[in-house]
DNA sequence: TGACGTTTCAAACGTATGTTTGAATACTGT
DNA sequence: ACAGTATTCAAACATACGTTTGAAACGTCA
């Protein structure tokens, strides 16, 4: 035994742990190619070199920094947290667009670790196939499972996968183009209560268009455009 | 009248015209951070100094792509473009998210500014405002005014921010997130006559949501979690 | 043709960045 | 207290980048 101890020491060497806070902050800011060894160690109080010291390089903090805070969230937020016992489908859409806004846009480390996210997923860097597999992926299948619930039966591969993408870009959405949305609704999406409302709003909507895809299989192909088509429910 | 040849000449530089389209190609490649302009001219098969002799730098260069192409695209794709005469409220939303997606994800030049527009959501540079004023302002009043015909009634700024939020992100999405999508949805969403499919599911499904606002006021607050509620139509 | 403005080009410049270095300092076990 | 290791630090290094420069090539009009 002679690991333990080392990674005991070095899982709670300080200087290591001011600077993995450090870049996280600024790598959240910047990026990753934006942001600056000078300015984490500034931020963290110690010298340019104890980067590559500690890490390595730049590349190399960069992924313990993310593998750190997914770690830290894993154990914190469990993916389907805040359930009673006998939860209906919607409670349960409820409490995932709750969890995962609430810990988008308000909880702190944990909007670090989602710019970062965000961020990997327009201009992935050589950790984006880790997150995907430790993070995106039992996201995807408890959602999978959950959109099933709230249609009501089995869905194909491709009725699936728009079936997701419907539900996580309303979330996402609210993180990804902060910045256009604060230009564009200058005011909405800040305090914590409208963020409540937010929640409920994308659950409503994507609950009333989930019931939708319970209905009749489409219409083999051909409709060019028009046709009123009210809208149903079987 | 010595501005306009003089302007005729400057649009028609078979130099710059060949500058313009490559930066356009590595700037949405690589964000505007990242990419080089030794690569642009490269690209574009020209010396390096040809840059700032046409444009005056790499921040100029990358203000007049984003212009040129904002303007091929307005007076190609009306944003209320392929419509009946007499359209129902769902033939709008219909034509609004299949010519987005279509643009987006299919035309080629439009590809391109979808990229750059993308980039500017996530890390805005000195042309975000430009874009919001020429571009994103516009939709959103047109969306505005399109989610507000299918709910049937006026909405408040937080629900018209709300709705519009739901249907445009889930046309966004697809652009945002597509590395992480073919990760996590290998072999999904590629295809033109899917990308059909998907104009249709979030045609449908955003329509349901917004039909589902039309419903009673929400209860003043406190509803901790419950209720099936059946989404109704007036 | 020859003078003049325009455009192209190779080379160099200045700066910012990640990384390395080697000495100085702190720490640890005996 | 001392040897040996781990850590910190200021300085320098190497490289990639946007930009500038000055001369050469080109086009145009007398």
């Amino acid at each position: 035994m002679d690991s333990t101890p080392q990674q005991d020491r070095h899982a709670s060497d300080p200087t290591r742990n001011r600077i993995l806070e450090a870049a996280g902050k600024v790598f959240a800011d910047r990026g990753f190619e934006h942001a600056t060894v000078r300015e984490i160690v500034d931020l963290a109080g110690t010298n340019i070199a104890s980067v590559n010291y500690h890490f390595g390089g730049k590349k190399e903090l960069y992924s313990e920094v993310l593998k750190k805070l997914m770690a830290e969230r894993q154990q914190a937020h469990p993916i389907d947290a805040g359930l009673t016992s006998r939860p209906t489908p919607k409670e349960k859409l409820s409490a995932f667009v709750r969890g995962y806004i609430g810990r988008m846009l308000l909880h702190e480390t944990d909007s670090v670790l989602s710019r970062l996210m965000s961020r990997e997923m327009i201009q992935p860097t050589h950790v984006l196939d880790e997150l995907v597999r430790d993070v995106m992926t039992p996201n995807k299948r408890y959602l999978a499972s959950l959109v099933e619930e709230v249609v009501g039966r089995k869905l194909g591969d491709e009725e699936q996968f728009f079936a997701i993408s419907s539900v996580i870009s309303q979330i996402m959405f609210h993180k990804h183009c902060r910045p256009v949305i604060e230009r564009i609704f200058p005011g909405q999406g800040s305090s914590a209560e409208q963020i409540e409302r937010l929640a409920e709003h994308i659950t409503d909507f994507a609950y009333a268009g989930l019931q939708q895809m319970a209905g009749p299989k489409k219409r083999p192909r051909h409709r060019p455009l028009p046709y009123p088509q009210r809208g149903g429910r079987p």
